[in-house]
RNA sequence: GGAGGGAUACCGAAGUGGCCAAACGGGGCGGACUGUAAAUCCGCUGACUUCGUCUUCGAAGGUUCGAAUCCUUCUCCCUCCA
């Protein structure tokens, strides 16, 4: 009990409670996880560090990074860091951050997931630390005893409290009884777990103080929430996601991440460099302030962070030919290195046709619009009518929009 | 259980017998421009054998020369009452 050891401990604890701190949007309650870090070193007793997640779709997207990065400076802190699959409560399907009810999904649909997911989650976490559990563990067995006494403690008021409740409620938009058990269930996983610490989106606020409720209920200790602000998507403005269709996917290839990084507004830059890479924030200030003064160009930051994103999740040489790619194409306007090439017979068609065929174009009508709009070129030259006949020619390029190329193989 | 309101294209939302392949906004896609696949401006946005034809307005029937618009039944949603 000497004052030096108190000392080193509190280094410790300010030391941990920095690295937790960057990023997050909010920890409540903000004492709480001071005094248990300090008892967890005092102790040699890691946090019990939960992350559920909902195996509701199959690609992981940049913004779900926000949360697992977190996960992982706790795993490397030395925490015990459990990854809940959300296997049970996926079958009942969560509104949060929806404005109407998500689909409920079938067990097969589920696991299926809950194993891409989990695949794709370790090129951020370190797989040899992390626990993965299921739900439906504990949940699958409750009764209707069971149940009736985890949601005795809640009343319908309290329920729509809730935002989305909330709205959906008064906005007469529909609202199942049945949604009203995910906090539940979701609350009961922490108590399952003994959770110290629940990590999560700032959408997931209540959801996870719902634990902190159910914990008191059955007399354990309440768990902290660290919630990470909801990283917006390409558009600026919404949140990132799959079903919007503004995202970023971690496994996306090179070419496509690096062009969709650098079609993020200039408006959100600096929040994609300090949510999604490791720059310090001193670096971050010199770029905000740099860009500012002038003295940095928008568009070399973003291309800095684009580089940096195709970096991370591939490799550097992988952003090297991403951000040649780009220059090529979309600043100098010249074809890009690989072409796709398609082989074609060669007979003479009219220029919707060979669109259409080779999927440049969804129907033909769509390709007239895309050739009446001065989108198509065939060998840079611009073609103006559909009806205009194209002979195949080896190696002949044909363009349609200022993505889409495919590169002629007479047969 | 009773009374009433609603369902329109990717989304929101007009339209209430022909002028509706359906206003407007968003999104998406193109073009121009640029500092970038930012911003801004412009165009397009059901399909096809495209100066014409065919299939769309919750579903199925019906009235009518003609229906997204009227009638019947059904499905789903919302409100109020119980």
């Amino acid at each position: 009990m000497s004052t030096e050891l108190d000392v080193q401990l509190d280094q410790e604890v300010a030391r941990q409670l920095k690295i937790i701190s960057r990023g997050v949007a909010e920890i409540v309650p903000k004492g709480e996880l001071s005094q248990k870090l300090r008892k967890s070193i005092a102790t040699k007793t890691p946090l019990i560090v939960k992350l559920g997640v909902d195996p509701t779709g199959i690609d992981l997207t940049l913004g779900h990074t926000v949360v697992l990065q977190k996960m992982k400076q706790f795993q490397d802190l030395g925490h015990r860091v459990h990854l809940l699959i959300g296997d049970f409560t996926a079958t009942i399907g969560d509104p949060s951050g929806k404005s109407e009810t998500r689909k409920q999904l079938t067990r097969e649909q589920v696991l299926e997931n809950a194993k891409t997911y989990s695949d794709q989650v370790f090129k951020i976490l370190d797989r040899s630390k992390t626990e993965i559990v299921y739900n439906s563990d504990w949940l699958a067995p409750f009764t209707f005893a069971d149940v009736i006494q985890l949601t005795s403690t809640m009343t319908v008021a309290r329920m729509l409290e809730r935002e989305d409740f909330h709205n959906r409620f008064t906005q007469n938009l529909p609202l199942s009884i049945h949604e009203f058990f995910y906090p539940f269930m979701q609350g009961y996983d922490s108590v399952a777990l003994k959770a110290d610490v629940e990590l999560g989106g700032t959408d997931q606020k209540f959801n996870i103080l719902m634990g902190r409720m159910l914990q008191k209920e059955y007399g354990q200790p309440q768990q902290v929430c660290v919630l990470l602000p909801i990283l917006e998507g390409l558009d600026g403005v919404q949140k990132m996601s799959k079903s919007l269709g503004n995202y970023i996917g971690i496994n996306e290839d090179p070419v496509n991440m690096y062009g969709k990084t650098m079609s993020i507004p200039d408006s959100i830059l600096l929040r994609y460099f300090e949510l999604l890479t490791d720059l310090s924030l001193e670096e971050i200030e010199e770029l905000r302030s740099g860009i500012a003064s002038g003295s940095v160009h928008p568009r070399d930051a973003k291309m800095k962070l684009a580089w940096m994103l195709v970096a991370r999740f591939h490799d550097g040489d992988a952003a090297d030919r991403a951000e040649q790619h780009f220059k090529t194409v979309f600043q100098k306007g010249a074809l890009p290195e690989d072409i796709p090439v398609v082989s074609i017979a060669a007979e003479p068609l009219s220029i919707v046709q060979l669109l259409t065929t080779n999927n440049l174009a969804t129907s033909n009508s769509d390709a007239r619009r895309l050739v009446q709009g001065g989108a198509v070129k065939v060998d840079g030259d611009k073609v103006d009518r559909p009806d205009q006949q194209i002979v195949p020619q080896t190696d002949m390029v044909v363009q349609a929009g200022k993505r889409k190329f495919i590169r002629l193989k007479v047969e």
